[in-house]
DNA sequence: CTGTTAGCGCCTTCAC
DNA sequence: GTGAAGGCGCTAACAG
């Protein structure tokens, strides 16, 4: 492996001239620029990253921390953060925390020890409860999770308002005694059970809601033990797609049709929400700029440390389908007696 | 930031000893450790790796570059490496190459400026054409896609064989006309082509196959494209997740019913494929172990550099659905698992 | 068993 | 504009 003074000894210059050169340094002769550049492409030079880093103690590196890969949420959100950093020469570690605090805090330390430039996170209830972007050598933009008072950059949707759009449309479709199933591990899945709460309260009906862990299975498990009651509910609700996914399972395994029986809607317009018949209702998420204006966000603190706290606020959008249609004022009256 | 010469300082032994502790070399004093275990405590200290990696000549990463990560297949694969890597203490930098063979090539460069420890990876056809792990800086093994005769450690399915079986099952249920989409850029497309092209003459039918890129997108127009010629196959057929959505699109949009119009099958058991009516038939692959055994195979590699090259093939699940449901009984497609 | 010391490859003053 | 030299924090060889 050739380095620095094999260049500079081809070139017939001092290995100052070459790290200026590399370094894109003005004030360098243009004869000189021309040999060193030579020289690297003879010697196929490559610069050592650890003597880089040791020397320079910065890193072109950034963190991004999800809370669980396996949500197609956060896989396209890592692709727009890395579609952009690697616009900008800078490398991405991808860790995966699968909503454990524990892993969480392991893997900002991990971030810590790797010296990075930056960190997005996107915590757990309990990473995020007193979250202070100082507390870390790096700055740290939230994504998809924050509360409203929290000291850092964040980017979110607005999720109560939401969650009080999609609920609002099921009551005016006729739903009412709608079950709301979210997450507690997160900001997010508590802020759309507010927004699903204001609402119920709005049309002075009553609030069912169930928290558990925001995966397929405890999501399916809850909705079969819930779905074996009676009477029915009239709509199930999800505040995530991985909850909506669940609900969506325990219906057909218990051959509950939906709407007719119990109306469906949920979080995040992915492919199979169109494909299952006759398609389900939900609030669209402007996924890709989310990542994207984290990944910016995150930019823009790294070159100005010190200037305000940023907030970037997505609207989400809904999109009726045939899981929460207009129910028919006779089958309304049936279900409510 | 305390450094190893604060810690030496305070547990009053010499700079030498508190690395050996660290490093967990045997042959140092119970006494002399105590007392540097109780200084890092003390002193907060964490080792700085850029300095540790310049010395050592090593780092504690490997790398794994997948081709697609919005494929829940990669995903499920990513997070079987991590979840071993970091048993391991071993880091994963994790890169999306997207399909493309420049993206890779870059990734491939990164790896070595990183100096990782090994690399896993899921290679485009052009990128897997005369490969060779020897052309590395590190061992290179290869997951989900590789030729029969490439000189690199791989895990795969057994792709042949499994297009082989699913094919010969919608042939037997009284498919004869069934139309192979498949993904040109990779070797499992093709080899799952050509496990399909195998049963289809076995049986004296022509072969009908489109190849394009493995996107949702382009799997979608394809079909759409050949469901407006009449007359219509008797089935279509794709050889990955998602081609088969898009293929499962297209025939939502030409309201063109499976089975009782056109058949429909493909691989990897994922969750929409059970809550699409009436199912849809898959290859279920054993994705977690597929990944499993690709970060085993790494780390065995890198203990014993110089062990013959091995190959893991994993065997396909048939998992039959109402969307290849026989052809003979009309409509008995209700039936759901 | 423990300590002293010489670099790992690079960047960056500082002289010239 | 250019070169010589010191040192980033750590590990490993060597000496004691």
């Amino acid at each position: 492996m050739a380095q620095i003074k094999d260049v500079a000894k081809q070139a017939g210059v001092s290995v100052a001239s070459v790290s200026r050169v590399l370094a894109g340094h003005a004030g360098v002769s243009e004869s000189i620029r021309q040999r060193v550049l030579a020289a690297v492409q003879e010697l196929e030079y490559r610069p050592d990253l650890a003597a880089r880093r040791l020397r320079s103690r910065q890193t072109d590196t950034i963190g991004l921390i999800v809370s669980d890969i396996r949500n197609p949420f956060f896989t396209e959100v890592s692709r727009a953060v890395e579609d952009v950093a690697y616009q900008h020469r800078l490398r991405v570690i991808l860790c995966n925390a699968d909503e454990d605090p524990e892993k969480e805090a392991l893997y900002l330390d991990l971030m810590r020890d790797e010296n990075v430039r930056g960190v997005i996170l996107s915590p757990t209830f309990a990473t995020l409860t007193g979250f202070r972007s100082h507390d870390y050598p790096f700055p740290v933009v939230l994504v998809d999770r924050c509360d409203r008072d929290t000291a850092a950059d964040a980017v979110v949707l607005d999720n109560i308002d939401a969650a009080y759009r999609l609920t609002t449309h099921l009551i005016e479709n006729g739903y009412r005694r709608n079950i709301f199933f979210y997450g507690t591990t997160s900001a997010t899945g508590r802020q759309r059970h507010e927004g699903y709460a204001t609402a119920m309260a709005a049309h002075g009906l009553e609030v069912h809601a169930e928290a558990l862990p925001a995966t397929v299975d405890r999501a399916r498990a809850a909705a079969r033990e819930r779905l074996r009651r009676r009477p029915l509910p009239d709509a199930l609700v999800a505040s995530s797609g991985l909850i909506l996914l669940g609900l969506t399972e325990a219906l057909r395994e218990t051959r509950i049709r939906f709407p007719d029986s119990v109306a469906l809607a949920g979080f995040d317009d992915l492919p199979w929400t169109r494909l299952v018949e006759p398609g389900i209702t939900v609030i669209a998420q402007p996924i890709y700029d989310i990542g994207r204006a984290a990944i910016e966000l995150l930019l823009q603190r790294i070159a100005k440390p010190e200037q305000a706290v940023r907030r970037v606020v997505l609207r989400g959008e809904l999109v009726e389908r045939g899981s929460s249609a207009k129910r028919t004022g006779a089958t309304a009256s049936a279900s409510m007696a």
